[in-house]
DNA sequence: CAGATTAGATTACAGCTGTAATCCTTATGA
DNA sequence: TCATAAGGATTACAGCTGTAATCTAATCTG
C-alpha cells in the first residue's frame, strides 16, 4: 500500500471528506487547520499524485484532485499495519492502553460493546 | 514524546523483552529477525542513544543497554498518537476496521470483552 | 497589447531514516 | 611484542519529509 506522510494525510483528508476539488479550494480549507502556504500544499498535492494517491481530471487551465485510494481501505491497512508493528497486531491491547490513559469514554465502551454484540450476532448466523 | 523509527523500534524490542544487554548479544538476536549487518545495529544503538531512547552503562570497553523508556508508555503513546491521526481519537472505529478485515480472533474478541466488564466494573466502583 | 496574477512544474534544502563503511583505540592471540 | 580483532565514534549517502521559492506558460486586467 501506499505511504502517505503526516502532512500529506492532511491533504487527503481534505479531499475523503469532499472531492474533487481544485487546488485553490485545498489551499483554502487547510488555512483554517494549518498554516502551510499555498506552495507548500501544491507540493504535497503534486507528491500525493506522483504516489498515486490521488487523481486529477484538467477543468480548464486547473486540476480537480480526487482520492485514488479509499479512506476506509488506507484506515485499515494502516491501522492492521500499526497494530502489528506496535502491539503484535492484538488490538485488544491496544484498547487497553486507551482505557489506562483514560481515553475511552462512556459513548466509545458504548459502541465497543455495541461492536461485538454484532459480531456475536453474525458468527451465529454462520 | 520521543520519536523512534521503524528499524530503531525492533531494536527496542528486544531490550524491552531483556535488559541490560551488551551489543553483541543485541546484534545476535536481531540477526534471527533481520540482515541489518552489525555495522547498521551499531549505529541504530547510537542513535537510540542520542534520542533519550535507551540508557547504557559501561561495562569493561563494551556498553550494557537498557531502555530509558518504558515499552508500555511508548506503545501508549504511539496508540494514543495514532488513533487520533487517523480515526480521530476513537479508538471503536478502528476495532471496527479490525472486525471488517477479518481480523478479529474469538480470542481477541473474548479478550475486549472482559476488557469492557472490568471497566464497568471499576465504574460501578467510583 | 503589456504587465500582473495564477496554475502547475521544477528546484531547493535541511533533517530524519535505512543501511552501512571507515576511523580510532584498546584488548588479545600468536 | 605485533598484527589483528573488536568496540564504539564518526562519516557517508540516497531517499523521504516538511516547508517553501523559483520558473514557465497561460490568463486576466487596465
Amino acid at each position: 500500500m501506499i505511504e502517505i506522510s503526516n502532512a500529506e494525510l492532511e491533504v487527503m483528508k481534505v479531499l475523503w471528506h469532499e472531492a474533487p476539488l481544485p487546488a485553490a479550494t485545498i489551499v483554502a480549507r487547510l488555512q483554517h487547520t494549518s498554516d502551510w502556504q499555498a506552495k507548500t500544499i501544491k507540493t504535497m498535492l503534486n507528491r500525493l499524485v506522483q504516489k498515486g494517491a490521488l487523481d486529477y481530471q484538467q477543468q480548464g487551465r486547473a486540476y480537480l484532485y480526487q482520492p485514488a485510494i479509499a479512506q476506509n481501505d488506507y484506515q485499515r491497512h494502516a491501522g492492521q499495519h500499526f497494530v502489528k508493528r506496535l502491539f503484535s497486531g492484538k488490538v485488544a491491547p491496544l484498547v487497553a492502553s486507551f482505557a489506562d490513559a483514560d481515553n475511552l469514554s462512556q459513548d466509545d465502551i458504548a459502541e465497543l460493546k455495541a461492536l461485538l454484540a454484532k459480531l456475536e450476532q453474525e458468527q451465529q448466523h454462520d
